[in-house]
DNA sequence: AGGTCTGAATTTTTT
DNA sequence: ATTCAGACCT
């Protein structure tokens, strides 16, 4: 039926890296059309997929490139494609899945597992991140990378370009340096987009190009402490990655070989060093399965493109394109506002969704007087809908920004009604969570300067002179901890304290992360409550730590994990899940990717807020902006409403904004119905909230 | 000289 | 809420 009878190789199996020097001889069995002479499959996938996507999951060897627009079961095919492929006789092992976050590649993993069983745990998925973590622990050492290397967060990157900038003495200039957050922003990017530094801030940062020379300096001096210290900032572990590739021909033909499927998801949010690791890792045999959405495309401002799902069939000629185009999770309505929104847009795969739900309630655009009113109605109308019938966990109010639901937040409380944060403050940044995983990192990196600055500069008596010293005078000698009892001064029995704590986990190996976490804990509380008011909370967040570390055997798994792969929950909301688990969520659009609910809130649709303003000047960002928008209205299932607040001042632009999204200029009147708020009777006590809208 | 404290200025989205 | 510079204290 759908298959080209292209010889399909079984391979014959080649368990692990000891192998690279084995001769393996392929054997070619010629693949039937008749499906009953292949391989015995246990799933009859013509019946669970439809015709699209049963095309792209059992496509045959070569690139594939799979458009799936929202909601239409693009988990689901790459799932089946997984399975499809392991019941073909393709070694689990040699199927290497790429996914976005590392939670999505669990749950596809545990999806494959219930459809073939235990074959899956073999299959090796995670992200991008996670991958290149695992492969420069193992062949990291040809580029003088020890497997025991430490990987720094976003965080940690940012302290320690601070750090330099004051010893290279750059922030006593006259004008404005950027702040460190900015500057890890540049370097990150010019990582990411495999532009120069000159480029990106003639580009992006030009309000800083008075800085170039500086900033070029720093970037120099960044790298060098880096490597210095065994330690990898997010984009290193991509940039090693792909230097082990290029730099040794015998390790990427054994990488290669090993990973000869594979299957990246999400593709239209990878950026161009990622595209590249792609193709060198499919250098021996291009069979790649990306699957993603154009239209979904949001992460630009992280160096991600769109063009790579673009130019995706000119990387990897001959790639054969499937186009899912059956939506599943939403009604008529709501698609013909999605397709509209969409269309406008100059460039994408052109595809159009259709749906058999046809009947639903028509997307609503609310007007709402101000921001309170906006959360007035929102809460009113979460209540009503409860009443309906339809659970809390099945509602969603989506925002552009995080800080946009601060006032909804307070009028959910008000009512009553539960929600959980997605997408603020993660648990892992916490200051105090940060401060207790650094003390375990110099145990198991001594060179690690960036801990050790943190772990110093909380010892009373150490400023950053003083701490910057002895992380001198550490890295210098064998024993550090000798450096840290032979210290003077006002500090002297404090890093005493310090060195005991840690030399009795250094030698004690035996003890298990948790006993390590518990000893530190003992250490760092009275720092705690020194320095942080609302303590109680924070010992909470230490505890579940704890509760973390029970299942890891090392240290070094558990640390380079939690950098990888952070608990999400943000560290204030430690609450054991209400009496009934339903709550609304409360979500950036950024991190709503891929979800659903029955209904949908979208906040501040209106000019300026969404599209921000920020975004203006370029047409490449009111883009991504258009995507954002599409992405927002695709996650209803049938209630949607878009609200936008009139009046508002905006104090960055100067601009009042009254007007909803541009993004709905074109769009047909009837395809929504529009909602006026009117008080109820006089009403001028906002405050009170109770009154009707119509 | 170095550490600590205060007050002023700045905020999109995040693996 | 966090970052950074400058004042003030040891």
């Amino acid at each position: 039926m759908l298959y080209s009878p292209t010889a399909h190789v079984l391979r014959l199996t080649a368990q692990s890296d000891a192998n690279m020097d084995r001769i393996i001889k392929p054997y070619i069995l010629k693949r039937t059309l008749d499906q009953n002479q292949g391989p015995k499959l246990s799933l009859d996938y013509a019946k669970e997929l439809n015709a699209q996507q049963y095309a792209a999951v059992t496509a045959v060897d070569g690139p594939a490139l799979v458009i799936a627009g929202a909601g239409s079961g693009k988990t689901r095919t790459l799932v089946h494609r997984v399975a499809y492929l392991i019941e073909s006789g393709v070694d689990p092992s040699h199927i290497l899945l790429l996914t976005f976050t590392r939670k999505s590649a669990e749950e596809m993993l545990e999806r494959v597992g219930a459809l073939i069983g235990s074959r899956s745990q073999r299959v090796c998925g995670g992200t991008f991140h996670s991958v290149a973590n695992m492969l420069l622990r193992r062949y990291g050492r040809v580029l003088g990378i020890e497997p025991g290397f430490t990987i720094m967060d976003r965080g940690d990157a940012e302290d320690l370009i601070a750090l330099l900038r004051v010893q290279l003495g750059l922030n006593e200039k006259d004008k404005r340096f950027p702040r460190k957050g900015t500057i890890a922003e540049i370097y990150s990017k010019c990582e990411n987009t495999l532009r120069g530094l000159e480029e990106v801030v003639l580009d992006e940062f030009s309000h800083f190009a008075d800085h170039l020379e500086a900033l070029g300096k720093l970037q120099r001096a960044y790298q060098l402490a880096k490597r210095q210290r065994q330690l990898l900032d997010y984009d290193d572990l991509l940039v090693l990655l792909r230097e082990v590739l290029t730099k040794d021909e015998q390790t990427r033909l054994t990488i290669s070989q090993q990973f000869r499927y594979i299957l990246v998801d999400e593709y239209q949010d990878t950026n161009r060093l990622q595209a590249e690791l792609i193709r060198k890792l499919a250098t021996t045999h291009d069979n790649v399965t990306v699957v993603g959405d154009d239209s979904q495309s949001i992460y630009a401002f992280r160096g991600a493109t769109f063009r790579n799902i673009m130019e995706f069939p000119s990387w990897f000629p001959g790639a054969t394109i499937y186009k899912l185009e059956e939506n599943y999770r939403s009604t008529q309505p709501i698609l013909s506002l999605a397709n509209e929104i969409i269309q406008e847009a100059p460039e994408k795969y052109t595809k159009h969704l259709f749906t058999r739900k046809l009947d639903g309630p028509l997307p609503a655009l609310v007007e709402a007087a101000g921001e309170h009113a906006q959360s007035r109605f929102v809460a009113q109308k979460i209540l009503e809908l409860r009443e309906e019938g339809v659970p809390l966990n099945e509602i969603a109010i989506l925002v552009r920004s995080s800080f946009h639901s601060f006032d909804l937040e307070i009028e959910l409380s008000r009512c009553g009604l539960p929600f959980v944060k997605r997408g603020g403050i993660k648990f892992i940044e916490a200051a105090h969570v940060k401060d207790l995983l650094a003390h375990l990192r110099v145990v198991v990196n001594p060179q690690d300067a960036v801990s050790w600055h943190r772990v110093l500069m909380l010892v009373e008596g150490v400023g950053p002179k003083k701490a910057q010293d002895l992380v001198a005078a550490m890295v210098r000698m064998t024993n550090p901890y000798q450096v840290l009892r032979s210290s003077s001064g006002r500090s002297g029995k404090g890093l005493s304290a310090l060195a005991d704590v840690l030399e009795n986990l250094t030698v004690s190996d035996d003890l298990s992360p948790t006993e390590q976490v518990n000893r530190v804990y003992e250490y760092y509380l009275p720092i705690l409550k020194d320095h942080h008011d609302d303590y109680p909370k924070r010992i909470r967040d230490l505890d579940h730590l704890h509760t973390i570390a029970e299942s890891y055997p090392g240290l070094t798994e558990f640390l380079a994990d939690l950098a990888l792969a952070p608990p999400d929950g943000s560290a204030s909301e430690v609450e054991p899940v209400g009496r009934d688990d339903e709550q609304v969520v409360l979500s950036t659009i950024h991190s709503a990717k891929g979800l659903e609910w029955q209904c949908v809130f979208v906040l501040w649709v209106v000019d300026g807020k969404f599209p921000s303003v920020f975004s203006f000047n370029s047409d490449e960002e009111l883009e991504e902006e258009r995507r954002l928008m599409y992405v927002a209205v695709t996650r209803a299932k049938r209630h949607l409403f878009l609200t936008y607040p009139i009046n508002v001042y905006d104090k960055s632009s100067g601009m009042l904004l009254s007007k909803p999204s541009r993004f709905l200029d074109h769009v047909s009147p009837q395809v929504f119905e529009t909602l006026a708020l009117i008080e109820e009777g006089h009403g001028h006590d906002w405050g009170r909230g109770y009154d009707r809208y119509i």
